[in-house]
DNA sequence: TAGTTATATAACAACTAAGTTATATAATCG
DNA sequence: CGATTATATAACTTAGTTGTTATATAACTA
């Protein structure tokens, strides 16, 4: 799962992710997802090309404009990959209870 | 949300990807953790370290060993945060639709 | 108590990441 | 066509990560 690695290397940073929260409100050009941000456009850029290698967003090409916008697959990958921790926590916390429920009667 | 740096960045790692399905099937020593890797002991060591770090892992105390298994707040706080993502998407996917349904009769 | 086992930490090398400025490309506007 | 706007890329700097080996600590074992 090489994917992996670079969904949740990309989902790591800040920036990276307000990018993503910004795009979850619609579709942005990338200089309107420069401006709320104290970075170089070039920064924005290039983190754009980190979240698009990721699979996290897709881009268009509008005349001179790229607009991004979010896309699925890598988010159903990582809730994927997390499926296996959250089945594991559930049955771990059962465990946990049937041992607490073990050791009350013999308080 | 300081903490997801920390936990995006943990999981951004096949190692320790690996250690937690590891951890996932039960508690394990840090040695334990170590056999199944081509890595060296501290190289292990410096990964639970950022596992726990990130809220993913907890250690306890058991003589000279320190067994190791899933923390659940992690994973709570991830999921949290991508349900933004996941409603987002799933609102975009709905007025593609709504494009998509609108175009049909144009055609 | 001396040796062994389990784990952690320090110091270092190699690599990667994130930011900057300067510059290139390419579409649009007048 | 020339100027402007939108974006990308290159070169560089600084900082962080991952691995290694060597060593420290601390609990068991004989």
């Amino acid at each position: 799962m090489a994917n992996l690695d670079a969904a949740f290397s990309a989902l790591a940073d800040p920036t990276r992710r307000a990018i993503l929260a910004r795009l979850a409100l619609g579709e942005a050009t990338v200089m309107e997802l420069v401006e709320p941000f104290e970075l170089t456009q070039p920064a924005i850029s290039r983190h754009l090309k980190v979240l698009e290698g990721a699979g996290l967003i897709v881009r268009r090409v509008e005349g001179t404009k790229r607009p991004c916008r979010l896309a699925p697959t890598a988010v159903a990958e990582i809730d994927q990959w997390l499926g296996m921790l959250r089945r594991a926590l559930e049955t771990n916390y059962d465990r946990l209870d049937g041992v607490l429920a073990a050791m009350k009667p013999e308080k």
